[in-house]
DNA sequence: GTTTAATTGAAACATACGTATGAGTGACAC
DNA sequence: GTGTCACTCATACGTATGTTTCAATTAAAC
């Protein structure tokens, strides 16, 4: 039992996050886990499949703890608020973020990028999530015809998304203004924000001619 | 004077949108413009030269768009409104990739184009918009503790951001429900969400041990 | 019409990539 | 010991990339 394998999918992780799927070579990653370069391509069997296994590694557990979260938030005698739904939502893939560095931008990477690659990740982890947190959004009290709830819940995912994409550069950008060693802060922020706007009044539109 | 060096441009737009910009080839660039591979190297002096002269056309036209239509809201007698400047941010990128198309894919693969390239390329178009709208921001109404005001604007970019990445495959992720036909019912609700996000109250922080 | 500069063309350059091969190494079973 | 097995290693293969070269062509200037 060799932790080569460990080794591979540590530095992938952290190259794919910082670099990108495509510009980070097998070279890079083999080089940065002082690891031969064969031994990619032994323990798993290309490219692509390393990389799905380094997004499974990290995924898989967000994914559950998310679903986890929303179960006991539904389970509260208290009844289902749009905060827990949204936190539910947030918590698991930034509280994971915070533990594991390098793995923030890696998720964020995945959640904005397009085509192909995102169709087969994004279906294969997101389904899942999407079909149960649509129906406790409606169960936590919030009104909304179901186009207007949908574009709602993209605008969401994308202040998440954005939060992890620009992790690494965040307090630079503000100047040491925003610091990210508080998880539970930034989710506060980021819920108190969302669930605003889900409550905002729907804009009537006025009919064209 | 040729219209080589447009083809190019145009060719580029549409192929680092939908493939992003390490794995869209030179070749398959010429190719699509029925251009000579030469003619990259003449008429830009590299690959990277290329990339930032494609987002330069489109990036520098919203740039001056959204400056302009803030300068308007803040002429207004009636006053800056927090919707005004909101929209003032989100129409002019909207609209223009409505106009567009290909262009929606390209500004949202920018954001999820790693490190030092999406640091080249924020700073230099993002600097003067940020310097800009966060004064705006205050102007219009909104009281936050400046951290505050900070992450709620990360947030509201996100949620444009993502609306933008995600363009060509929402009305199949929405099984039909949300089309992109009509860009200004997106920047209004666009507008309503961030709108109430922002006036959202600020969280208090429990004092930690 | 001739000269000059700007542009295009076909081909080659060196380099980097993902992948495959086969020899070598260590541990453990019998 | 002697196999056997999982694993690691150095190296090579074929291909694709960005870039360069220099001749051919076109367009403009005088």
């Amino acid at each position: 039992m060799s932790d080569t394998k460990t080794r591979i999918l540590d530095a992938a992780e952290q190259l794919f996050g910082r670099n990108g799927f495509e510009s980070t070579s097998l070279r890079a990653i083999t080089t940065e886990a002082q690891v031969n370069l064969a031994a990619v391509n032994y323990h798993f069997q290309s490219k692509d499949a390393l990389i799905d296994a380094v997004l499974e590694r990290r995924i898989g557990p967000v994914t559950r703890r998310r679903l986890e979260m929303l179960d006991v938030a539904e389970a509260d005698p208290a009844g289902l608020t749009l905060e827990k739904v949204i936190e539910a939502f947030a918590a698991p893939v930034v509280e994971a973020a915070m533990g594991q560095p390098g793995l923030a931008p890696l998720m964020g990477r995945i959640m904005a990028t397009p085509g192909a690659f995102l169709e087969r990740v994004f279906l294969r982890y997101m389904e899942a999530v999407k079909s149960r947190f649509l129906p406790a959004l409606l169960r936590s009290g919030v009104r909304l015809p179901p186009e207007e709830l949908f574009w709602r819940l993209h605008f969401m995912v994308g202040s998440l998304a954005h939060v992890l994409v620009f992790a690494p550069v965040m307090p630079a950008m503000s100047n040491g203004l925003c610091q990210l060693n508080d998880g539970r802060a930034i989710v506060n922020r980021l819920v108190a924000f969302c669930a605003a706007g889900m409550r905002a009044p729907v804009e009537q539109m006025e009919k064209e001619a």
